[in-house]
DNA sequence: CTAAAAGTTAAAGTCAGCTTTAAGTCAAGC
DNA sequence: GCTTGACTTAAAGCTGACTTTAACTTTTAG
């Protein structure tokens, strides 16, 4: 497989592949005349990136994760961990978001009372004054 | 108010409200000797500013709300139209969000299957073989 | 055989939202 | 009056995950 045809299968572009490999993420391939040819194997690593990358893992994290795996090293533990410390940023994240969808769903019918009960809401200083005085 | 007292009234850094004022979301102040003095007017927009952003708007997004206000143009449709957009994507990234929560879940009582099971829920390739075939 | 498509490199650019730096000027306390 | 801290500017730097560029080589199709 040429870089750009693992690219096409993985969804990205060949020079997210290169990258992959500069970081170490992706062990250097075969050449022919200079060029990198991959083995089937190279889609199913670039695609565990991916999905580690969607998981909300950085490409260090999942290059100690890979790395941990080949090197025949316990994987489970250090994968566990860094699963559980993603697990509560993830939650942190969905807790926000959730607490903006509400006031993001308040402001639609804005009277600005409702803005003021938002940015109580936030803990940001309740002397905030109406933008202009103007209900909108 | 000096700038530096804003910036802690607000949590920010000084350079931060340069920026905005720079970006155009502050209006330039008073000089007094050169330096910014601010009246406590500044300091609800600063907190106005932090609050929109804090909602996940952006700076121009920001500011494009701001200047509607300033130029006693209708804001309402404007701002509920914005409010409607970022609410669809907040949606969005919640529902992204409890995906990952309930694959970080599974992963961390993970014998592979439930990895590919979670590969699977994402879309990504079947193909996915798991990482040197070793259970972990 | 040739032209175009796809590959190669290192280095620089992109995005946001600032921060940091450098080289100064101004203000406040003693 | 002097020191120290806060302020000024423009421009460069930071993070992360790539992409783009420039200049070049290799492969492939006709």
């Amino acid at each position: 497989m040429k870089i750009g045809e693992l690219a096409r299968h993985a969804g990205l572009r060949a020079s997210a592949i290169r990258y992959y490999e500069k970081l170490g993420l992706l062990a250097p391939p075969h050449r022919s005349g200079g060029q990198r040819r991959y083995s089937p194997d190279a889609l199913d690593r670039v695609l565990l990136i991916r999905f580690a990358g969607e998981m909300g893992f950085s490409l260090p994290e999942i290059k100690l994760f890979l790395n941990g795996l080949r090197d025949n090293a316990p994987v489970g533990p250090r994968w566990k961990k860094l699963a559980a410390r993603k697990l509560s940023e993830v939650e942190a994240s969905i807790a926000r978001s959730l607490r903006l969808k509400t006031l993001l769903q308040d402001l639609r019918h804005c009277h600005c009372a409702s803005l003021k009960q938002c940015v109580t809401a936030l803990g940001l200083s309740e002397n905030l004054r109406f933008v202009a005085n103007r209900p909108h």
